[in-house]
DNA sequence: GTTTAGCACTCAAAACAAAAGAGTGCTAAC
DNA sequence: GTTAGCACTCTTTTGTTTTGAGTGCTAAAC
């Protein structure tokens, strides 16, 4: 079921409205800003129709609209990159004046420029493992049943996971597994090794131990989400909206903001889509009460090194978080290129 | 000019009600509570005294009074370290059941804790340089008054740092600096470093350069700076606080708790000291409006690994705090002991 | 069939008024 | 030095009224 042309414009109105003033909007005020052929009464019909189909939400019988979840949806998937004033282009610019050291360095900036210039808090996750090689994995019986998985990389050695094996597996049998499993997956870069289908490269022989290999698969899978450094700008930015004056909000708010592993949880979803657009909680468990996520990814030739993204009210003003995140994530594959 | 007994009890009993309501406490309650010997009116002229000398105000002339930061100045100087019930130790250390890996890992599990048990922001400051060894300094010509700092660890190379020197230097005397230069500070540990005195250790003939070598100590003072990890946990609990129901107060703490370097800032002034109170701006012009600090150190054997501490508002709980601060700071320093 | 003017109705928010009550300062007596 | 007593102040609470924005519906116009 498609809406009729007249109906999107008025709820991509509304939504528009609601997003600058976070007030009911009304039918009056639709048709003098946006619809003057037509009359309120005629707007108020339309509108009554879109409550029925779910896109609004009155708060009380004299009150205007709201837009629902749904029509947010809409809203965002209408929505392309418009391109941003150069006044917009030049305050994101202007903070990229000194020299750039290390990624980590883009990062803590990138993060300060996206908060300033959305007024919202702004996430990024630096994938440290992008690089990474993996170039040794070991089982080592701890027990009958229990082994321990060590992973050494070009930086790093991983001992603390501990899978359980087979009871009657043999140290001859161990030791073939090792060799199965170097042969396997190493030499790899750990992002690769992220993406593995085991269905794909198991030998018929092999078969019988693929639950072993999927365990030890999801210990890479956990060491390469381990390496993930997140940090966040502009928490306080949610008290300007009118929606966290409720004290318990803010609270709500800012408790999952200071929980950084379940904020990378909420990015790492999302692989392989440029940007992408997380509204309210029935889209993502994890975020805070009445917010969306907007994250974009960044990286260089399939190299993924990290998320960048904002979080706020569902009403927040996507139409400048798309074109900022787009602007500001050419600007940093254009400072890492220059960096190599 | 001292407090008689009775002003004394009095203020002090007032505080301590304040600290709990945050209400302005009336001369009845005191005497309820406090003093059932001396009649309301008896107490009220006390407490007209105490605000004439400026240790109480009135908000108004119909309420009761509230301790001035001069108050909670004469509250925290009477305070010692109250040993904490069983359910606080237990709720305590509970907490550090799991291995610890790491003294980044104690950091971020010292802090959930103390955020937890003190209703109460909580900062960590981790002193990365510690046991860092300075191996070379060199000053390298860049024109003909400024030289490079050039800065060379067991851990790191440190090359942001430009200082003056003098126009006349030849390259035989920067030379001979640069012998001088290694010959003072290194081998050293950078905390060292930290505390050396140039009036101490300069012999006669180098006097005359000893402003150079002050901005040469001045540099590693500020690379020691620098290396320092600082984790705040618990930003969420100042919006319990009625005092920071005020959406400007509570958006400017939330922004203090993020400047890091500011935070760090605050902690290193009070080198030396076991523990450290500072009440309000007046202490420290750093602080968020109306809040206090309360910072501990954590060593073992002079070795400083870092600070701990809470943030919060004027009237919070320093009994409790200082206590489990007392607690947790030696709890941290026996993990540390048995680590090595 | 679609649009719209008109009007009754609803409900939150603002404005106002009154009452209650907590607390003080001061005076006079103990 | 202490305290009972009381007038006075000012905030807080509570209730009432008014206002006005906005809707839904009906009946007429297009």
């Amino acid at each position: 079921m498609t809406l009729s042309d007249r109906k999107k414009k008025i709820l991509y109105s509304l939504v528009d409205d609601y997003i600058v003033t976070a007030e009911p909007v009304s039918s009056k005020k639709i048709q003098e800003e946006h619809l003057p052929d037509y009359s309120s009464a005629t707007i108020r019909n339309e509108l009554s129709a879109l409550e029925s189909m779910g896109y609004l939400v009155q708060p009380h019988t004299s009150a205007g609209r709201i837009p629902s979840q749904k029509a947010f949806r809409f809203y965002v998937d209408q929505l392309m990159v418009t391109p941003l004033t150069q006044d917009e282009i030049s305050a994101i610019e202007c903070h990229f004046g000194d020299k750039i050291s290390s990624l980590q360095d883009v990062m803590s900036k990138v993060t300060k420029v996206l908060s300033e210039v959305t007024h919202l808090t702004s996430i990024a996750v630096e994938d440290k493992a992008t690089g990474e090689v993996v170039q040794n994995i070991k089982l080592v019986r701890l027990t009958q049943g229990n082994a321990l998985v060590l992973v050494v990389s070009d930086k790093n050695v991983f001992k603390d996971h501990i899978i359980e094996i087979p009871d009657n597996l043999s140290d001859v049998d161990l030791e073939k597994i090792n060799g199965w499993l170097n042969h396997l997956f190493t030499p790899k870069k750990i992002d690769e090794l992220r993406g593995i289908n085991l269905d794909d490269i198991l030998d018929e022989e092999l078969r019988v131990l693929q639950s072993l290999f999927e365990d030890v698969l999801k210990v890479l899978r956990e060491v390469s989400k381990k390496k993930k450094e997140i940090i966040t700008q502009g928490a306080a930015q949610i008290l300007d909206y009118p929606e966290y004056s409720d004290k318990d909000n803010a609270k709500q708010f800012l408790q999952v903001i200071e929980q950084k592993q379940k904020l990378a949880d909420m990015f790492a979803e999302d692989n392989g889509m440029e940007l992408n657009i997380k509204i309210g909680r029935e889209e993502e468990q994890n975020l805070p009460d009445g917010c969306s996520l907007v994250t974009a990814k960044i990286g260089i030739n399939k190299n993924s090194y990290g998320n960048i993204g904002v979080i706020g009210p569902v009403r927040m003003d996507y139409k400048k978080v798309v074109s900022v995140l787009d602007h500001i994530g050419k600007l940093i594959e254009k400072l890492l290129n220059e960096e190599e």
